[in-house]
DNA sequence: TCATCTATGTATAAAGA
DNA sequence: TTCTTTATACATAGATG
């Protein structure tokens, strides 16, 4: 009789997680559930979401849709009449401004595409600070080249408008107007 | 064989609900979900986590622990330093989920500027759903069809490389990986 | 609207490859 | 270790009060 080749899922009690290898294992698919779950969210009843997810080490993972920036600001926003001043969209008065910052989000995306490509190219050393840090990629390279190279062609569309708008301080080629700077990627690549 | 006081739960496709009072309820039930999930989340993993969700009539509902406005500061200055790395994205452990749901952000931003393009076009009606609805008075008529057309051709841009990595269903225009489009008026009406 | 019930879809804890 | 498999816990669609 019964010989199982699984117990199957087992009844967890709702209490931290000392085992790390588990702990890591149960963030990771949780985490992922609970972004599915979000996005389900989403779709079926035509909602917006931003979720924001701070592992013990400080790493941001979120979740946003169309884009957390947009709805943490919209949040701030809504609670405390003004803007609260940690707020990032500059005011410059004319509307511009706002849509600067969101074109720099979508920029900025771009640009993480893109680093990501060039990541992948280069063999990708982990920086390995944390016990979490799992260093993987499923992309194949040949996969990577093509997304690199198209995410390049992209990222030059969008230069071209926000050129034409004049939307970029022309002296500063890294600096977009919300953020500015090389962003760090491996965060992203890695997991927790 | 007795008759069955229920069916069960029935399996449903992913997509928006047109039917309101069915939307209301799914929309409480899930969201009830979802912040139970990322409690549990916590519980298990010692994170923090934030979750802002804004329905269709903007009305705000939140989860933070351990607070939201202190999550949401933290993840605004992380994002707004200049060392500091831009915001990650979701992390579904599927480098293509990932990288298609980027895709899908940079779609949809994409689509809310040709939208906004076309806003502006049909003589200014503004009902106060999006957050550039304020400030887009101030466009000009000529710059907004010019951003509309940018907009457009980037548009066209991200869906051949979204199509080209096989990305989307080709078949289901409505239907991204990670969210579905935006909202339409309809829920509008709806208190929730 | 809001809670409850039931049957079933889905997420996931553990173990295996 | 990362990905699958398995069995089961949990979430929830639809019906009902």
């Amino acid at each position: 009789m019964a010989k199982r080749p699984s117990l199957g899922r087992q009844k967890i009690k709702i209490a931290k997680i000392e085992a790390k290898s588990h702990l890591q294992v149960t963030f990771s698919k949780r985490r992922a559930g609970l972004f599915k779950k979000a996005s389900e969210l989403c779709t079926l009843c035509g909602v917006e979401i931003a979720i924001i997810v701070f592992s013990p080490a400080g790493k941001i993972f979120s979740f946003g849709h169309p884009d957390v920036r947009l709805l943490v600001d919209r949040y701030l926003s809504r609670n405390s009449g003004e803007s609260s001043g940690l707020s990032p969209p500059p005011s410059n008065g004319n509307g511009f401004s706002e849509l600067n910052f969101h074109l720099d989000q979508i920029l900025e995306e771009v640009e993480m595409e893109r680093e990501r490509g060039e990541i992948l190219d280069g063999a990708g050393k982990s920086n390995g600070r944390y016990w979490w840090e799992e260093p993987v990629e499923k992309l194949g390279l040949q996969e990577a080249e093509q997304l690199r190279d198209a995410m390049e062609e992209l990222r030059k569309n969008v230069g071209q408008i926000i050129l034409r708008f004049g939307f970029l301080d022309p002296y500063n080629h890294d600096g977009f107007i919300g953020c500015s700077g090389p962003n760090d990627n491996l965060e992203f690549l890695y997991g927790f």
